[in-house]
DNA sequence: TAAGAATCCATTGACGCCCATGAAATCCCA
DNA sequence: TGGGATTTCATGGGCGTCAATGGATTCTTA
């Protein structure tokens, strides 16, 4: 199974276009693959963090199978259904690659607004991929290696 | 099962190329066998050492194992993949079993930067391997060494 | 028709791929 | 058992391709 892995960090023109890591395509094309040029990825902000959440088919399933589990027609469906499907975008992907990010979701991960050049990290996470301001990615790294310390027995002790 | 074991030194090129020693290359296509030229290793800097840890096909399943116990789109998952996922490079291994070192990974390693020449040491560990700047390794073989004396007059005080 | 958006084209620099060289280990056969 | 032949590896370098990026051109829509 192909999996999103490893950041990169690529240019944000001045148009608000930016070229999806290589890597990544592969693994959208493979997964949400729908025919050439339809395609795209579901982008939302991150409930927890000043990030995007990215992902192809693999991702708007899984999202799916959280709502399953909920009676049709209940209250608590229809909130959980906003919060997950109510602020996805669909951004289709140019023929070189590249995506459009619209001011709302810039503003959310604390992207350079307007017409301003700009530095934007991606980070694979498995099964999604996060877009996030390049020094803020920084920071949060820092936390995460100090969370993975805590696990590090778990990583050393199966074999 | 294959293993990784002993130590081999080979060369880092002006292109930041080095050889994987060939017993590696052989546990790697049995392990992480994905059809010819498509193969990689995943690399990422040690979180407790100025090493990079590298492994196939089974170090990976062995971080989605980790993640596959926690729930979907909680926070503690996401801070988890980060420094699992985040930090993984995917290095793909060329016609005569080289890879390049990327610049970060370097830096974390404490190898040389930019055109110059240097050596690296491989050190099997098992089910994974480590790519050390070779003195900062010698070094660490030492105390390494040093530990196990004091196990041993331990162990054999007791029987 | 003007403004914004989407598509297309061109440049450049990095990376993957291929071949050549040389050293060392292995094999083979007398 | 020794010496020559063969194969395996590590290493160096050249070249072509592709990805990232910037800019131009066309399309849409108000």
């Amino acid at each position: 199974m192909d999996r999103f892995v490893s950041t990169f960090t690529n240019k944000l023109d001045a148009k608000g276009r930016v070229s999806i890591p290589a890597p990544f395509r592969a693994v959208l094309e493979r997964d949400g693959y729908r025919g050439a040029g339809a395609s795209g990825i579901y982008c939302y902000p991150s409930i927890d963090a000043a990030a995007l959440d990215c992902g192809g088919e693999r991702l708007a399933q899984k999202i799916d199978g959280l709502l399953a589990g909920l009676p049709d027609y209940s209250e608590e469906r229809d909130e959980l259904s906003v919060a997950l499907y109510g602020d996805v975008q669909v951004l289709s992907i140019d023929g070189d690659g590249r995506i459009v990010l619209p001011e709302e979701l810039r503003a959310h991960a604390g992207l350079a607004t307007q017409g301003t050049i700009a530095q934007v990290t991606f980070v694979g996470l498995g099964d999604k991929f996060q877009i996030w301001n390049p020094e803020a990615f920084e920071s949060r790294r820092k936390i995460a290696r100090e969370k993975a310390m805590e696990h590090r027995k778990l990583l050393g002790g199966k074999g």
